[in-house]
DNA sequence: AGTGCAGTTGACTTT
DNA sequence: TAAAGTCAACTGCAC
């Protein structure tokens, strides 16, 4: 019995536990699907649908060569599901578990009521250590460890086509009707993409990660820039787990050692920020903290938006990141926090309004880490202390030599090494060499220190440490290590809080 | 040689 | 994944 195998995020036949699945059932008809509604969305770019384009091209190759074709439909989801199903003799779906944004998870919701009314199976498979339907994080890192313990499943042996199958167009980004996004420098999508990444991290660049990675100077290569390959599943995080484990066998202490753990700890914490979105999808829309919502004026100042946006604050560190961003898609993981916290504490904007900026740009945009994200670096989940970033100080310790900032600020060409971070001290910055650079939009002094009284204050207002308290239980890392004195008041959990690491 | 002191460093706390 | 403040210990140096 022919099996419809649909492609969400998983963009790769290897350690893809859906289509191992799906192939021990029957004629295998794999489908992705190009839903004009998603591409419409506030958090969807060029640069996404650029990527995934490519992996597409690079997956409907590796498909033929196993006599698959891969099937590539552009419209509504059920409609498109039913066809195929009904042209195809099809009764079952399978996919693996997306954690998806708001939108994904209403036509997940429309699909399945769609598919019950039909009679059609649709069975969805985890491909992460990403868990539906936790019942708590207690116990949580157990079990994403014990999935990436499991074996890396190789090609489905014996996978048969269905026939007659057309493969159908992959549509551009202007028929999707996406605005124009130059990105000049992103990476490209496909598998051997990923593998050689994988492949160079692992052997080389890797060595030097754990000091490098803080600079977006040197993260650029230090950095494993796996990102976007986990994003649309052209690589499986176990396949990363586990390579790199190999790795740490065979080279257990020192530079590399240290390098690989750390690298580690990140591909779980990326699970553990999915598993937020997954057990709470309004994550996307709502503070987790209802204290607040209250915090900012939810309609942003438009000049200070676009100014940050588009790298123009005057405040050169930060200019320099998010010009680097819009042009490579890509950002250190550090200067990330950075751009977000100095948007919503210096610039006093509501992160659902600079959230979406930073989806279209990430190139490697992954809803689950992102809006948790977004959260936790404005100040709105209660149980994160603030983190109040200085762009000045940043920029003096992440560029010493200024070389990334003059890069991307040619305008800064003429200000002598000693102002670069702060220009508008300097007192040539009036002329510029004939070239223009705005005054910094805000006083970076004053406005940290009006968003720190002001989000400290919500911490210390009544009931916050009960709301604290439920959030933390719903949601923060039972890890040891993030035991903090935040979440030790109230009604402490200690054998929860301290169940690992033993 | 020991003492006093300004300045520095680092651990720890507060916001 | 922060930054600023506090305080004690330490350092270098003058006398």
């Amino acid at each position: 019995m022919n099996v419809l195998m649909w492609l969400k995020r998983d963009l790769r036949l290897h350690d893809h536990p859906a289509l191992t699945l799906a192939a021990g059932l029957g004629p295998v008809l794999p489908v992705y699907i190009v839903e004009p509604e998603l591409w419409a969305q506030h958090d969807a770019a060029a640069r996404h649908w650029g990527f995934i384009a490519e992996s597409l091209q690079a997956l409907r190759a590796d498909s033929a060569a196993l006599g698959l074709t891969l099937a590539i439909r552009t419209g509504d989801a059920v409609e498109v599901l039913a066809r195929l199903c009904a042209r195809h003799g099809i009764s079952r779906i399978i996919s693996h578990e997306e954690t998806g944004n708001l939108w994904s998870f209403a036509r997940d919701r429309r699909v399945a009521a769609w598919a019950r009314d039909q009679g059609i199976d649709w069975i969805e498979v985890p491909q992460s250590g990403v868990i539906r339907r936790l019942p708590s994080r207690d116990g949580w890192q157990a079990r994403r460890d014990g999935f990436m313990a499991g074996p890396v499943l190789l090609l489905p042996q014996g996978l048969r086509g269905v026939d007659g199958v057309e493969a159908g167009p992959i549509p551009t980004a202007r028929a999707l009707r996406l605005a124009e996004d130059r990105c000049p420098h992103r990476q490209r999508g496909g598998r051997d993409e990923g593998l050689g990444l994988l492949d160079s991290f692992l052997s080389q660049r890797g060595e030097r990660y754990r000091a490098a990675m803080s600079s977006p100077e040197t993260g650029e290569r230090a950095c494993s820039r796996l990102s976007p390959h986990f994003a649309f599943g052209t690589l499986s995080i176990r396949e990363a787990v586990q390579a790199t484990a190999a790795r740490q066998a065979t080279r257990p202490g020192g530079q590399w050692g240290g390098a690989l753990s750390s690298f580690q700890s990140r591909l779980a914490w990326r699970d553990h920020f999915m598993q937020k979105l997954e057990d709470q999808p309004t994550i996307e829309t709502d503070c987790l903290s209802q204290a607040a919502e209250a915090l900012r004026p939810r309609i942003p100042d438009a000049s200070r938006l676009a100014a940050w946006a588009s790298g123009e604050t005057g405040l050169p560190f930060l200019d320099a990141c998010m010009r680097y961003l819009v042009a490579t898609g890509w950002l250190n993981f550090r200067m990330r926090a950075m751009v977000m916290a100095t948007a919503s504490y210096h610039l006093w904007l509501d992160w659902r309004a600079t959230g979406p900026v930073l989806a279209r740009l990430f190139a490697d945009y992954e809803p689950g880490i992102h809006w948790p994200q977004v959260q936790m670096q404005s100040g709105v989940t209660a149980i994160n202390t603030p983190r109040i970033y200085n762009p000045v100080k940043q920029g003096l310790e992440q560029d010493p030599n200024g070389v990334f900032t003059r890069r991307w600020l040619p305008e800064l060409a003429s200000v002598p090494d000693a102002f670069l971070q702060e220009p508008w001290k300097w007192p040539g910055f009036a002329t510029l060499a004939g070239r223009r650079y705005p005054e910094p939009i805000i006083d970076p002094a004053a406005a940290q220190r009006a968003a720190r009284d002001a989000v400290w204050a919500l911490r210390r207002a009544p009931g916050h440490k009960d709301e604290a308290s439920a959030i933390a239980d719903r949601h923060a890392s039972r890890s040891a290590r993030r035991f903090s004195p935040a979440r030790s008041g109230g009604k402490a959990r200690p054998s929860a809080q301290l169940s690992f690491e033993l």
